[in-house]
DNA sequence: CATGAATGAGAATTCATTCAT
DNA sequence: GATGAATGAATTCTCATTCAT
């Protein structure tokens, strides 16, 4: 009976299918981008690995570019609220970029080939500029964690741009370094850029911004 | 024979257009990759601005991956006396990092007029990492140099990777937050990295990698 | 039990949709082929600018073809009368020459005013005879007219087939120049082509076919 | 010996050769139009006509209008000094008229294919509109020499665009009618639209254009 | 060495149409 | 009868590269 399907998620066969053939582009995506590299990488392959026709990857995305950027919004998407639980917490601005940074290598470290993509030789490496709503969102909240810090004195008046900017930094390309160790050893890289962080942050003169 | 030719200005016109050629070609995908992108650019976009024959870019460069090359080449030519000075003046880890940091900045500050990408206004974005093959020559040699010194014993020594990988981080990304601002203000940007670097390596527990 | 229908004004819901929905694609199609042109108009525009479903504009009209013939349909539907009335009149052939010159020419005017035909200035422009599928079918009831009354002995017995064509031919190209001219001025073309109809026909020599 | 080429058309195997395709694609073309109609045709067809290959194809011509265009303008550039011809040769208007129309239906006659598209079905006819410059150079010659007409007194002083229009129209579809025909019949046709013209030109009233 | 047209594989994309819901 | 996603053949077009001149 309809009556037992109190809609929780997308009911329905073709709700299903949608969902599925959504997250069939973006796996297949993540696999593509990840062995081939964003360039070399074509629409082409990613319907290929797909299994889908061709004319159904532009039901859902009109390009390489809205894949890849659906596929870095996907993961901001899922660390955003990972970000806003850790500030609520009551742990002070230490504890947070502490407990920021282990998630985050943790996330990472899972997702893994969503964001290691293996670069075949020296080619120029990637990254998105327009930055996504949910990346500018990642960005926002540790930029509001940092301003937060510093009105409650924990922190020194800087520029809280550059800061933020500095953290993430930090954060993301150690995390790479660490997703091409064997074996990866998110403790060790994660005490390393909270150390460097931390400090980093502490030394700074003050500024007006 | 050869000597001979030095004294003279127009030496041999098959060596002059050659080293036009060279040149030209050079220039034309300068232009191109600032304009373009290096994924959207194309052998074929550099060979137009060119003016030359589609075959002669074969005389000169294999592929767009080569020119790449040979740009980042003149780019490292360029930086990498004004490193290598840096390591030979004696002066302390702290000075060398300062050094290059605002050497790097003013660097791209300049380069940053010249490669004016016009990115046309599109969907989501991709660029490349460090924007240019200059830039991205740049900062492979910044690495060295800071791997060099720490292999030398004038820095901490932490893990030696991820400590580079964090100053270029750093580096790189309060470096592109200040092409963005306006005016561009380089030494407050550089004397921001540069105590958030050194103050970030300071505290950073000794390792063995 | 439809008799009984005609007094209320909702008719059965399904027929009232029906109804909707084959006009809904009449007129979507009649702003499409306006726009577009009909070579460069596709059942998918038209379904679009319908705001139905794709799959709903195959149970009224199986083809591209199809819409633009009911759409021609429609307008010689309109146009029709006219001409049958001109018959009826008892006017010798020069009259009926001058009153359907008249009428086609106010009727182009108006059709003109309605497809605001909005093309793109592109490069070498191709499009369709007549314009649309309402002129094109308002240009064949005018053909066949003149063939009647050719027929009936109400004109002289040349070429049929080349009298109407050369009728046909006249008007539509006037036609065609005074709708390109500012203000547009009916009285005058049709005038014009009046004259050049009747005059060039009566000097015709008779032949038989 | 070079000396002994002294250039009256394209020498080299090269420019020999862009010739050769370029007739090859405007054959192909004006074949595949006849047959399937312009409409149907797609650039492909047109390709595999010729036996060139795809990328071949966009050396000479951006699109299916393109290769259209060059046809028809072909067809004008050919005529149109025939015509100039005509007018140098001191015959009065009529004998112009008389020799123009034989001319244009001889031409086509022997052109046919170019021009007779067999229209599958009743699909809507297609004609040019962008009106390349040598067609436009043909409209403009035909009325030049109605004006000079005029000029002289040898013609009736109305609307001479209207009168152009109208003559190139009577041409041109009795003309195609004349072409469906079997046998074709050129003297006969001819002689019906030059009575049409002159007649139809003769009993104009006097306008002020 | 320069030239530049030819090549043809292959990438991107569209479209008419079907059919399960 | 409406819906709208899936289909995949077909089309347009570009591109790197070659090679005869």
């Amino acid at each position: 009976m309809a009556s037992a399907e109190i809609a929780y998620l997308p009911v329905g066969k073709r709700e299903q299918t949608k969902v599925q053939n959504r997250l069939a582009i973006l796996d297949a995506a993540r696999e593509v981008f990840g062995e081939l590299g964003y360039e070399q990488a074509t629409v082409r392959d990613i319907i290929r690995r797909t299994g889908l026709a061709a004319g159904t990857f532009y039901n859902y995305y009109r390009s390489k570019e809205e894949v890849f950027a659906a596929l870095a919004d996907d993961g901001a998407r899922r660390f955003a609220p990972i970000l806003k639980a850790l500030r609520g917490k009551g742990i002070g601005f230490d504890g947070f970029v502490r407990e920021a940074i282990v998630a985050y290598f943790e996330f990472m470290a899972d997702e893994h080939n969503t964001w290691a993509a293996r670069r075949p030789e020296g080619e120029p490496q990637v990254h998105i500029q327009g930055e996504t709503p949910e990346m500018a969102a990642v960005f926002a909240e540790v930029k509001d964690a940092i301003e937060d810090a510093i009105a409650e004195g924990r922190g020194p008046a800087a520029d809280t741009e550059y800061m933020a900017a500095a953290c993430i930094a930090i954060a993301r390309e150690v995390c790479d370094r660490m997703l091409a160790r064997r074996p990866i050893d998110t403790a060790t890289a994660a005490e390393f850029a909270v150390q460097m962080i931390l400090n980093g942050i502490k030394g700074l003169p003050r500024t007006t911004i």
